[in-house]
DNA sequence: CGGTACAGACTAACCAGTCGGTATGTGTAA
DNA sequence: TTACACATACCGACTGGTTAGTCTGTACCG
């Protein structure tokens, strides 16, 4: 039997982000010890670092999972054979959606990005700035059109949605009054009322 | 001579809390040794430990500082003679401007609320939360009146706007291409538009 | 003379990462 | 089929470095 599945069915590398990413949420990544870590992972240091190369890989992975998701998601809604209000406030409510099924990973995310060693913030940085240009890209195409006002420029609209996405890890509660759809659909609605021409 | 002004003219207590808060900024509240803080400003753990209780004291100063200057500035603007829809937008606008104007603070209080002993994070959240409701007021008002659409509850308004501002410290610069005032502008308009009715 | 305003050496604790060691599986050749 | 080599998957004690906060001492002021 290989170790890889001792304890429960999970394999050790996915224990172990699971644990880390629970606990960078909840402490932060300079509070959280990696032995913290491998403990709550039920695993010793030498696992991790088996797996890992450093603490701050573990953080980086972390990153690239959120991304690589959110990535995909947004070239799905983008891409649709929709009008273009349709497929921006679609992807605009499911951005909105999926970071409040994933707060643990968007508190991280926001809060934590400068801990990341330079070379790898940079590299987030970049495929950040991919996304955000996909999204850009939506909004001129509708100003263009016609169907979006033009009066605010869409680098400043794109900044403007993902600041109130960010914010969702602050202020937004499970138990609170809204489900997450609706958080969605209240934002999107915003949005697109502030689009309106 | 009393030592608190040597060096320079300005009292040690506030040239710990300069350094600190720019610090805190670059670096994050964990990244910045103590020892750092009292180099930069030209004195030693003796002084710093004589004003301040702790490190974490000195961090609650920059927030109470912070707050402060809002709320302020909030009730000159929510108070003022004025229609309910300039005075929303003068608010609205005021406090990007000030955001930008100090961007190592804003830095610092949506990235380092967490690192705050949970006593004054519970102090500080109360201060904040009245800080939200003075500006929720103000949207509620609007809708009664008739003059801001009620499609969306005020209290999301609100975490939809502050989701914004809070952003700015991500990627505003103040070399880029817009003003403090355009972008403060652009900010406003966004979120009245999406009030209309 | 007593209080304020510091200076700076010191301590106790913690922590990321290392490294030598062990157990289990796998391919291969006699 | 067995025996041995080798790789993978860990274990956990240890190290070197760092840090918040303390404490004793000192200089100046009223």
């Amino acid at each position: 039997m290989p170790r890889t599945t001792d304890g429960d069915g999970t394999p050790v590398p996915q224990r172990l982000l699971a644990a880390a990413t629970r606990l960078f949420a909840e402490q932060g990544y300079d509070r959280t010890s990696v032995q913290e870590i491998v403990e709550a992972a039920g695993v010793t240091k030498g696992a991790l670092y088996h797996y890992f190369g450093s603490k701050d890989d573990l953080l980086h992975e972390v990153y690239a999972r959120v991304l690589r998701l959110q990535q995909e998601r947004l070239d799905t809604f983008a891409g649709a054979d929709e009008p273009v209000e349709k497929r921006l406030r679609d992807a605009a409510a499911d951005v909105v959606v999926t970071t409040i099924e994933n707060l643990d990973d968007a508190m991280i995310f926001f809060r934590s990005m400068h801990h990341l060693s330079p070379e790898k913030n940079k590299q987030v940085r970049a495929e950040r700035r991919r996304y955000h240009e996909r999204f850009r890209a939506l909004i001129e195409e509708g100003q263009k059109a016609g169907v979006f006002s033009t009066a605010t420029p869409a680098d400043l609209i794109v900044d403007y949605h993902f600041g109130s996405v960010h914010h969702l890890s602050t202020w937004y509660r499970p138990d609170g009054p809204l489900s997450p759809q609706e958080v969605a659909d209240h934002l999107a609605d915003l949005l697109l009322r502030a689009l309106r021409p």
